[in-house]
RNA sequence: GGUCCUGUGGCCGAGCGGUUAGGCAGAGCUCUGCAAAAGCUCGUACAGCGGUUCAAAUCCGCUCGGGACCUCCA
């Protein structure tokens, strides 16, 4: 079942066959979270996009080394080249070291990301960690001769560099015309051109987050992390670089700016854009502040929100829309999903029940056949949905006498439906706690009902009865003047 | 202003030249003590107007909506 994967490239904005640098090994590298605050939705959504990608990668059998940044120094608010670091101002607002905040941070995407049952990547560096690496890029694109130092701070020549190479390849941009959407220059700029970024930021008496450099003390600028990280664990050119599609004109045109001066070749073959998540329409994003956190999707404690959701449904949901496309955020669109998760992982469940018999009544093999078309086909996840839920139709009806399956055949959609749902889909049976609790729950609010009942009746036998029943598996039942409570020993 | 993307049945969302996408909701039927679950059947959708074609949701043009990027954001 080796069939050709394609991929949509946003280079050549068309899908073209993967064809790996080396056989049987693939280089990812996905642009990662900015761990100055909680992550939103929509950065997860990207991730969960990624999730899926690196899963399927795995389950063709491609060796995978997915490197997915920390951006937790260097990134400014406002591009202005100067202000405040993020992680410093965050600092100074919550009274913390910078890296306490890079700590909190990260611990709190790691878990969300494994509530989403996201994979952990190979590599997850952090720009603190390779300020060395970015500065030896630095020097190198100063001595290539596309970058200038004014006043400790250094730029990219992004002119200079147009001149032999393309800069606006990414968005399909010319020079002139990116020109036209910038600002003039005022007299007090250092940089020569208007799209001229930092490379470098001298640091200022005040700035907490720096380290010594051959140009003074200073702290790197958001694009060169990416450069500086990804070549050294992939190499000088590697296979796929991913991220959200709001990176694509200036982080993702800056990074490519960066490496091709540096090695001069390109250093990415496929680059892979997932597309955002918008509330009523709109893209969610903390500056529309529109946008809610994970954990308030999983409690439904938001005012969009009506209830709350678990990781695997809201995973589900996701999965059903294609990552290129934009997926409209609802409660009745997620109460959807919900319900339709809950039929796909119960015919799963029925799976391993199912009678065989002499003869299929329905096409596995063409079922298989047609789940990998689907991802083959650029990942295309809604479709691979669909079939899943042709392969859950079968389990009904076979389930229910009305088709049959033989031996093979059930194997095979074993098989099937256990490498998509969960390997590929990343889907896994919610932890049944917090349904049970809630089972429970409504289990006693009937019995006490029943025994609130009795008692009006005088019917203590049964009163009693209830009392004593529970006790024994451990119900302690206790009538207060406020009503009755219940507790389980433990 | 510039560069793009997009408009699909009640909702979400695939398809992008000829074939039932799929899920949720709704209606009917089967099953069933009742209900649920499950299966079957159903609405015959592609913003509007032109054009190309034997054939268009799918290509082209125009009109009208929606959105993204160009400024920090996945």
């Amino acid at each position: 079942m080796q069939q050709e994967l394609f991929i949509y490239n946003t280079l050549s904005r068309s899908k073209e066959k993967f064809e790996p640098i080396t056989k049987g090994m693939v280089g990812l590298y996905v642009c990662g979270p900015t761990v100055y605050s909680d992550v939103h939705l929509g950065n997860c959504r990207t991730f969960i996009s990624f999730d899926l990608i690196y899963r399927y990668l795995l389950h063709l059998g491609f060796k995978v080394r997915y490197v997915r940044n920390v951006t937790d120094a260097g990134h400014l608010e406002g591009d202005r080249d100067e202000g405040d670091d993020k992680f410093a101002k965050k600092a100074k607002l919550e009274q913390l070291e910078p890296m306490e905040i890079v700590q909190k941070y990260t611990v709190g995407f790691r878990d969300v990301m494994r509530e989403f049952n996201a994979l952990p990547p190979s590599i997850e560096p952090t720009a603190t960690g390779h300020i060395c690496e970015q500065i030896e890029m630095i020097k190198e694109i100063i001595e290539k001769g596309y970058a200038y130092e004014v006043n400790g701070t250094v730029y990219f020549d992004v002119e200079k560099y147009n001149k032999e190479f393309s800069y606006g390849q990414l968005t399909n941009r010319k020079l002139e015309e990116l020109l036209e959407g910038t600002r003039e220059l005022s007299g007090q700029d250092e940089k020569r051109g208007r799209l001229d970024f930092a490379l470098w930021i001298q640091a200022k008496p005040e700035t907490l987050m720096k380290w010594p450099s051959p140009w003074g003390w200073g702290f790197p600028g958001w694009h060169i992390e990416c450069s500086a990280m990804s070549s050294k664990y992939l190499g000088e050119t590697f296979d796929i670089h991913g991220g959200g599609m709001d990176l694509q004109a200036t982080h993702h045109t800056n990074e490519i700016a960066q490496s091709q001066a540096c090695n001069h070749k390109a250093p990415v073959n496929y680059w892979m854009h997932t597309n955002m998540l918008t509330v009523n329409g709109v893209r969610m994003s903390k500056s529309a502040g529109n946008g809610f956190l994970p954990g308030e999707l999983f409690t439904g404690d938001h005012p969009l929100l009506e209830k709350g959701y678990s990781p695997m449904s809201v995973r589900f949901f996701m999965m059903q829309t294609h990552y290129r496309s934009t997926l409209d955020f609802s409660n009745e669109a997620l109460q959807a999903s919900e319900k339709g998760y809950a039929r796909l992982m119960n015919a799963v469940k029925t799976l391993e029940s199912l009678k065989t018999a002499s003869t299929s009544t329905s096409n596995i093999t063409e079922l298989k056949q047609k789940c990998y078309e689907a991802m083959n086909d650029d990942f295309n996840a809604p479709i691979l949905v669909a079939n899943l839920f042709e392969g859950a139709r079968i389990i009904n009806s076979v389930n229910d006498g009305k088709e049959t399956i033989t031996v093979d055949d059930l194997q095979l959609l074993k098989t099937i439906m256990h490498d998509f749902v969960f390997d590929v889909l990343g889907l896994k049976a919610e932890n049944a706690n917090a349904a049970h609790d809630k089972a429970l729950q409504g289990v006693m609010e009937v019995i006490l009902e029943i025994r609130k009942e009795a008692k009006a009746k005088k019917d203590f036998a049964t009163s009693d009865k209830l009392r004593d029943e529970l006790a024994k598996n451990k119900i302690t039942i206790k009538d207060t003047k406020d009503g009755v409570n219940w507790s389980i020993e433990e």
